[in-house]
DNA sequence: CGTTGATTTGAGTAAGATCAAGTCGGGTGG
DNA sequence: CCACCCGACTTGATCTTACTCAAATCAACG
């Protein structure tokens, strides 16, 4: 797909990619920095329902559909490469495997929405939080942005507090936890995990079969 | 595909269509029944992820990556029509649009995803109940399901309880308190909905544009 | 019948929310 | 340059929502 590329849009922490409810033909990859993918209620409650890394696509979920049903923000400055949603239609039209690949992305990330939805309603505030690092810290290095082991961690706590449906006071308060028990370390914007074993225990999870393509 | 229907599978309430972390080769389409979709922990915590109605598809999310993530119940007695998914997938290489209206799917179904996200991280007790009721009963009326206003509703308080990520007995009160108040009526496997303005105004719900198929 | 699971109700408890206040750092405008 | 402001982070105290435990009723079923 590299030639029709539509063009890079660069976006400043905290400014709105995707505004919730507003249409938008693009899609975008990301190729630089982190981003959230959020819904909220009227009186303004805030789920996050993603994190977006560098290499995730953008635009597939709801934007199939018309107007977005929910927001997407930077969190770090971000760099987007935009296409044209018909060209990419045209395009899946030419070549079958194109539309598979998607189904293959969706499925894959339909794959973590279910995690984070156990996590949500069915862990403890404690394992919510060490299920979320251990997840993030996964993705990013798998995104090629560890540094002997640690990742910059551009997250805040409120952010956090949104992404688990906690309040940031007790977020707060689990990552103390979790820091004292030297499971983690996280200042500065960067994270280390001291013991992945004993935090995986903690997050009740299990190491999952790594996600393979069978197809073609 | 209607030619390449592998077989008509029959599954009697209670019993398993998809075990957790098995691998199943096949994908199926719900004909007649209710089912869902769950998760588990290792402690025996489950999360309902999805609640299977005639006409969904099943076999996209996971299954496209090998063993399922999750496990697939059959609620009432389902009969489910089965796919081999490998002339699933030449079909898809034969025609290219069969991939695209596989990722429409996905997409619908990771918008309902992040409703009930939504709900179960920020959404308060008897909000979430609200939300599904109104969610089952829309999703069954638009299913053929409705007779005149009521819908037969399989569900325990249980499975409302697994799939809210709350306790079976809140549901019980919240339930109760609903029923006090008019807005539903529950009983011996229906549901009525009394007042869909007001039990949806409780959900903090708003109507969201309904979703058409903007492709092609 | 006896068992099993759903539903219901009451009583006590706990996880996490809310409220409040103070610290810190970065950014802005005077 | 400095005063101010805002948001993130932190800590303590209190409160509430929803959980846990327990027990009774009921219907379905073998």
């Amino acid at each position: 797909m590299e030639g029709r590329k539509l063009g890079q849009l660069r976006v400043e922490p905290g400014q709105p990619i995707v505004a919730e409810g507003l249409q938008d033909d693009r899609l975008y990859t990301v190729l630089e920095g982190w981003a959230i993918r959020s819904k909220s209620l009227p009186d303004g409650r805030r789920q996050i329902l993603n994190v977006l890394l560098p290499g995730d696509l953008l635009g597939l979920q709801g934007e199939l559909m018309g107007a977005a049903q929910h927001g997407v923000e930077a969190v770090t400055r971000v760099n987007l490469c935009a296409f044209r949603r018909d060209t990419f239609l045209a395009l899946a039209q030419a070549d079958p495997s194109l539309g598979l690949d998607i189904a293959w992305l969706s499925a894959l990330s339909e794959r973590f929405s279910d995690d984070i939805l156990l996590s949500v309603g069915r862990r403890t505030a404690m394992e919510r939080v060490a299920m979320l690092l251990v997840h993030l810290h996964r993705r990013a290095a798998s995104a090629g942005l560890a540094e002997n082991g640690t990742i910059a961690f551009p997250l805040t706590q409120p952010h956090i507090a949104d992404a688990l449906g906690l309040s940031t006071v007790h977020i707060n308060r689990v990552l103390q936890a979790l820091r004292r028990q030297g499971l983690i370390r996280l200042a500065e914007g960067r994270l280390a995990i001291g013991d992945l074993r004993a935090l995986r225990r903690v997050a009740a999870y299990w190491e999952q079969p790594a996600p393979q393509r069978p197809l073609l």
